[in-house]
RNA sequence: GCCCCCAUCGUCUAGCGGCCCAGGACGGAGCCCUCUCAAGGCUCAAACAGGGGUUCGAGUCCCCUUGGGGGCACCA
């Protein structure tokens, strides 16, 4: 009797189950669906690179399938570290990418300006706001003695914090000796004891302790704020309801989440995204093996990969997928689909190494999913780069033959470049089938040559059923013959389907390279 | 050193307590197709870091250990 009564209860559980499952799915299916103000927020310091690509998808992904806004807001608040060119192409990486932004700098918008460097005076007016509601102080300290204080901290093995000299100075007083011409910095006055508790959307609830935070710096002593300050004003100011942003913004978290309290604002949503290792996946990639990846026809920086022969498509699906997935087996995704199913939800927090090798895999399919007019254009580039002298109508002929050859659109060259050759290199050993020898090689490639000679045009169903009646002829196997002729006509070993190549490359052509190859191989045998 | 985060095949990941002796993809091995190379199809090898709990039941929840990562600037 007892053993019945408990899958009863399972029943039942599962029952509740189902129950409470709908109830919940219906709540977050309104609530997701607001449209999102979202930012995308880099610093104009260097090359565009993987993860801010990412960042900028997912931003982009959230805002569209909303029916939001995605925002591009240069943070560029430290004069010192801007690169000259790192704005623009910060800019034509987006726009490579298909991630076309509402408002930003070179649009406008109503929440502008959207460049941090033409925001000062707001900052300061916000500082202001803090250091009036006690939620801020003016600091005097030189950076020589904090530095010596930092130090001494270090020794003795104590937590490098500010040792709050200046905590207590009186705003009156403060002014004052502002007035005087004193060198001054803005700090955020953390609270000393208890604890705070920040949410990030992927972790939930971080519980800090106050006594570990510091009297972070906001405004620097030449007046210019720094992002602590800067960004939660200007995501208030732009009403930004999420933002995402790597991980290694999580120990700075709690700083911005107190200076929203301070000003009394709402939060936004915030998700800390998972940082990219190296391939090896022991830990972040640095400038130095950055830079050596180039070396192998790979890199992690956005205008590289254009270089190199990789296409958007590609790269918004490969990183798309380091860090979120669909389902336990969707992995094809475009632009369009990944707006309809990107979900917050579904985001892992843990770190992804980068790899190049599913990249390449990634970027064939979306070589082969493109038409081919399409492909050609987007190969052309790369045989002008090669000097090759190309035309577009007859690049147009070969595309379809080597489109699922590709890797990257750099190995269109190679592949398909031979056909814009006037004379093609051939060795004579190449000319030697498997297993034959070059007496029998040079017959079969003259029995070979009769067979075309014959043929009023060349292609795959005229000229394949002779050449097979040929193979079954000489009793040798289709490789061999099938391989001279290749060789022969192709200059290489490997090739796209022969008749098909031989189609583009022309009859005149075809039958005066197998007479250059004939009087090769005779040249040798004797 | 201090603080924070993370933990499923080599890698990217599915898994939100029974559907899992753990599914997909890349890569690897093999086979099929085949004029070469691809593409495609099929098959195989390959993982829940360890230890404690909670529970009728744990990859899934909690704790510890270990490992990995990030951060400790008048940078972002």
């Amino acid at each position: 009797m007892e053993v019945v009564r408990w899958p009863l209860c399972y029943w039942e559980l599962v029952l509740w189950k189902v129950f409470l499952h709908i109830g919940i799915e219906n709540k977050d299916g309104d609530e997701s669906m607001k449209p999102a103000r979202v930012r995308f927020a880099p610093s104009p310091t260097g090359h565009m690179h993987l993860g801010s690509a990412r960042t900028a998808l997912y931003d982009y992904l959230l805002a569209k399938q909303t029916g939001g806004q995605f925002i591009l807001r240069i943070e560029d608040t430290d004069q010192k570290r801007y690169v000259e060119g790192a704005e623009q192409e910060l800019l034509d990486g987006l726009h490579w990418l298909g991630l076309d932004w509402d408002e930003g700098p070179d649009k406008g918008g109503a929440f502008g300006p959207y460049r941090q460097s033409e925001r000062k005076e707001i900052y300061q007016q916000y500082a202001r706001q803090l250091v009036e509601s006690g939620h801020a102080f003016y600091c005097f300290c030189t950076p020589e003695r904090l530095q010596t204080v930092r130090e001494e901290k270090i020794r003795n093995k104590v937590q490098a914090k500010y040792d709050g000299t200046c905590r207590n100075i009186s705003v009156e007083e403060a002014d004052r000796r502002i007035q005087n011409g004193e060198n001054h910095v803005v700090r955020f006055k953390t609270p000393k004891t208890g604890t705070t508790i920040v949410h990030d959307h992927l972790r939930g609830d971080i519980v800090v302790d106050n006594s570990t935070l510091d009297d972070y710096i906001i405004v620097k002593s030449d007046g210019l704020a720094l992002y602590h300050l800067a960004a939660p004003v200007d995501d208030h100011l732009m009403k930004i309801t999420h933002v995402l942003r790597g991980s290694e913004w999580l120990p700075t978290f709690p700083l911005h989440s107190l200076i929203h309290k301070a000003f009394g604002w709402e939060e936004p949503v915030w998700v800390h995204l998972s940082v990219f290792l190296k391939p090896s996946g022991k830990g972040k990639m640095s400038k130095r093996e950055a830079m050596d990846l180039a070396k192998d026809g790979k890199s992690i920086f956005i205008k590289d990969l254009r270089e190199l022969g990789y296409i958007p498509e590609a790269v918004v699906n490969w990183i798309a997928l380091m860090g979120w997935s669909y389902d336990d087996h969707t992995e094809f995704f475009l632009l369009d689909d990944l707006i309809e199913k990107f979900s917050l939800d579904k985001l892992n927090p843990s770190p992804a190494a980068i790899n190049f090798t599913k990249f390449d895999h990634f970027n064939g399919l979306h070589i082969r999913n493109l038409s081919i007019p399409d492909l050609t254009k987007r190969i052309y580039p790369f045989f002008v780069e090669k000097r090759i002298n190309v035309d577009l109508e007859k690049l147009e002929k070969i595309t379809p033959i080597i489109q699922e050859r590709l890797q990257t659109l750099d190995d269109a060259p190679d592949l398909g470049g031979f056909i814009f050759d006037e004379e093609v290199e051939v060795t004579a050993s190449e000319l030697v089938a498997k297993n034959t020898t070059r007496l029998e090689s040079l017959n079969i490639l003259k029995e070979i040559y009769q067979v075309i000679k014959q043929l009023p045009q060349i292609n795959h169903e005229i000229a394949e059923p002779p050449m097979r009646e040929l193979v079954e002829k000489l009793g040798y196997k289709p490789g061999q013959v099938f391989g001279i002729l290749r060789v022969a006509v192709t200059g290489k070993m490997v090739s796209p389907p022969l008749f098909e190549t031989m189609e583009i490359i022309g009859r005149e052509k075809v039958i005066s390279r197998l007479q250059d190859a004939i009087k090769l191989l005779e040249g040798l045998s004797e």
